[in-house]
Order: C-alpha cells, then structure tokens, then sequence
DNA sequence: ATGTGTGAAGAGCTTCACAGCC
DNA sequence: GGCTGTGAAGCTCTTCACACAT
C-alpha cells in the first residue's frame, strides 16, 4: 500500500480513532487492537486495520497497537503534531462562541487574530485577543504566518469576505455561512451548516 | 426508480440543492436546468438528475425544473414542510450562539425550550426562552411534542445527558460534544464536531 | 434544438477471508 | 491461540450516453 492515496472518509475516521485512543490513553490502556478500537468507534476492525494500512503498519500481530504509539502517529499523519495558528473573521454569536471553544486547543489549534467590521466590536477584547479591522486582515496574516481561516460572518457578506480571506493569503477556510463559496484554486473550503446538520436529522424521523 | 432507497449522499445534496433553488427564487428566475443547477452546487449535472429521480419525476424535458414547484417537492422530500421543535440542552458559549442562530428558521425549525443544571443560569432569558433546569426536560419534551434535541453541554457531561434525552423521548439529537455517545436503537444521534472538521482541513493543506 | 430520466458502465469504498507473524 | 496486513470480492455511489419528451 502507501501509494494509493486514502479515501476522504478515512481521514474523518483516523480523526476519531484519535480521539478514542486519547481517552483510553486517559484510562491507563497500554495496548488495543483493532476489533477494540473499531467497537468503540463503531466500525468494523478490517475498517481500522485498512484505513491505517494507507500509512504504514503499526501493529503487532497476536498483540494490537501501542496506544501511546498510535497517537504520535495519527498526528503525525494528521498534521496535528505541531501547532497551528487561525484567523476568525465574524465575531457575532458563533464567532464569540469559536474563540471560547476548548475544543480547537487540543487539536494543536489556535485562533491567534478576530476580525470585524463593526466599529462598535473592534478593539472590543474576548479571551485575551482584541477584536480588529477587518482591513488589518492581511497584513495580520502576513506578519503571524496564518495559514487557516475561520468564517463567521452573515452570509450576506461570506462571498465578500471569503474572497478577502483568500486574498489575504489563508489556504483553507472552515466556513459557517449556510453558502456556497467559489474560491481561487488551491484554497480549499470547508462548510459547517448547522441548519443543514439538523435538517438531515429530522429527514431520518 | 423510488423503489431503492437513496444514497445519504443525496439527502445532503438536495438540502444543498434547496439552498440554491431559494436564492434563484429570490432573484426571481422561474425555471433551473439541472446543468445549471449543477453549476451552483458544483456537481454534475447527471447528478442532480439522478438525486431528483429516487423521488420522482419533476422536470420538463427542454425547459427543466421549475423553481417553486422544486422548492416545495424538495420541503416535502425532506419533511421540512412543516415547523418542528427542538430542545437544546447545555446553554454554554455554543448552546447561546446556536439559540441565537438565525439559520434554523428557514428550515422551519425552532428551538422551543433550553436547559442547564446550573443554578446561575436557570432562569436567565435567552432570545424569549427562559432556560430550566434540565430535570425539567421529560416533562418538557412530553407537554411540548418535542421529538429533536440539541446537545451542547461539555463532553465530560455528554454521555450522561444524552442517555437523559434519550429517555425523555427524543427522537434526534444534534450533538456537538466530540465524543461517541452510544444510544439506544431508534435514537439517531448527528455529531458536529468543530475541531475535527478544522483538523480535516488541516490534514489538506 | 434543448433538456429530462435512466439503464449500464465505471469508479470508489468496504468487507471478507486468509497468509503470515507474535 | 490471537491478531495484523492485504489482495480479491462485494457493494455502493457516480458518471456516461442515449432514448424520449417538449
């Protein structure tokens, strides 16, 4: 394996067989194979051994995998082994809630820089970042090397600001405008529609 | 066609598809090929066609679809032709923002009632919701027809919440605590989970 | 001419099943 | 015995291509 490149599903996978062997990493366990893990996660174990199998081996057979071992590795493989620095654009209600997130900390994720365009929001401080122009984007982006963007603004102004945070030099953008955003080649975006989540549950009722 | 069931894929392409149709009936356009359709949406034509026909036929050869007539096939298909109610429990950063959330609206959804355990919030007004202690829910969720759920409460809480919801009759639960939550057998559980969906993006940088 | 609806072909993802290793 | 890694089979989703409708 190693030269056919992984489906999109396994990444979100790999994600979440991070996040089981960090609670069991909690729990003290030294070891797991991959029926355990797949249990946990709620796949089948040929599915776990597969979608690791696209990196390398990393088990012992008749044992499993080093639990401590496997983390290191999935965020090797994941990018998350060294920190990386975001730019929000947005501090309405989501954004607000987005720079109080603990979540993103975890993952090696930090909001570094909020922006507005709401004169009575900038210089407005939330946990330890003061609100700026949203005119000071790119030059923010340039000076700390802001590689992610968060957008989370109305989507009346998401086309106009997505086209900005590309502009400015952000190569992906995680969007919660309900929109659909063209972007400029080599910027790729990612939609969270909350709406929609919820929408496609109530189509299973 | 409309025997086999359709692809989960297409349920989040025809929410995606309805998006759409709502902005060209905004700006007044009557008819929609599926080529432009396709366009909007960034798929292929021959996939609009195909989501379409699971449900039936509703274009005319050489003109198309028309918009208004699509937009309530598409509300029926996806039962979003009449108001539903949900109950969001845990009012933190996230629980505020999304009873704040002007998106839920227009798909004919309405957060009906909030709850937390703590006693600082309880009784707070969010948005002409009062929050209630969450040992409220069941009788809540009985007294209202309440069948969709929100939880946004920490994860170290989630497990336990959610078996709460689950026994208080909710069908649904929209969950954005990033863990597994194992429930029982007719409880469908969607989970948003914002650092994961930002660590996706990061691993295609 | 233009555009839908769909069977069939194609591509991609998952599961099986088993050889090989501890 | 127990478990991994993986080719091959099986299955699902997407795209093609064309008959047919306006």
């Amino acid at each position: 394996m190693r030269i056919k490149h992984p489906p999109e599903e396994t990444i979100g996978r790999l994600l979440a067989y991070l996040r089981t062997l960090l609670c069991l990493q909690e729990e003290g366990v030294a070891t797991v194979s991959s029926q355990r893990l797949a249990e946990l996660c709620q796949v089948k174990s040929s599915m776990v051994r597969k979608d690791f199998s696209y990196f390398g081996e990393f088990g012992t057979p008749g044992v499993g995998y080093n639990v401590d071992e496997m983390i290191r590795q999935l965020r090797k493989i994941l990018k998350l082994d060294k920190a990386l620095k975001a730019a929000l654009v947005g501090v309405g209600n989501v954004g607000r809630a987005l720079l109080l997130y603990p979540g993103f900390k975890e993952e090696g994720l930090r909001i570094v820089a909020a922006f507005d365009n709401d004169p009575g929001k900038i210089g407005q401080r939330v946990n330890d970042l003061v609100i700026e122009d949203v005119d000071a984007l790119k030059k923010r982006v340039k000076q700390k090397g802001i590689r992610l963007g968060i957008l989370a603004t109305p989507v009346s102004e998401a086309p106009n600001v997505a086209e900005r945070m590309a502009k400015a030099g952000l190569k992906a953008i995680l969007s919660f405008a309900p929109c659909q955003l063209n972007m400029p080649k080599g910027v790729r975006v990612q939609c969270v529609d909350l709406a929609m989540e919820m929408a496609r549950l109530v189509y299973h009722l």
